[in-house]
DNA sequence: GCCAACGTTGGC
DNA sequence: GCCAACGTTGGC
């Protein structure tokens, strides 16, 4: 099993939102590093930190799980949607999204706090200039992580 | 709103 | 295939 982290803006879809939805398509993603992930490496059951970006108070704010792997996402044939590829066909998708479950809501564990400690010093998110939405966790990393929720 | 970092695009 | 210009991300 694999653990990672996905990132989404509360005010595109928040932790509230899944809560709500129970489970949801991983759509919009359009960088080639994290649809790899997706489409090559996520399992149906690996472990996903829920974080909130581009907001007040960025953090950890759920965990969730991939409960459906990855198939061509369908926002990049809707020429209506803001994700819509004019280079993609069904014949050949170019992106593509996994679906995540929720877990549990937990508290909000702040970036702040999760620069605070060494054990999560050398995680992909609190590196400079990261800006992957969906990184690799590392298990050991997960589990502190999840000790301190 | 600013700005550093980084990915993508497109001309050559 | 290089690389400058441009766009996006995301914390502050």
């Amino acid at each position: 099993m694999r653990y990672w982290l996905m990132k989404s803006e509360p005010s595109e879809y928040s932790i509230d939102d899944l809560v709500r939805d129970g489970s949801t398509p991983w759509f919009g993603v359009r960088n080639y590093q994290a649809r790899n992930f997706m489409r090559d490496q996520m399992k149906v059951g690996d472990r996903v930190l829920f974080y909130h970006s581009s907001c007040a108070d960025p953090g950890i704010a759920g965990l969730a799980e991939v409960s459906v792997a990855a198939y061509p996402d369908a926002s990049q044939f809707d020429a209506d949607s803001d994700y819509f590829d004019p280079k993609a066909t069904p014949e050949i998708p170019r992106w593509f999204n996994v679906e995540v479950r929720l877990v549990k809501r937990t508290r909000l564990m702040p970036l702040k706090e999760l620069r605070s400690y060494a054990e999560l010093a050398t995680m992909r998110i609190l590196q400079r200039g990261n800006r992957l939405s969906i990184t690799p966790v590392d298990p050991a990393e997960y589990a502190f992580i999840l000790k301190k929720l």
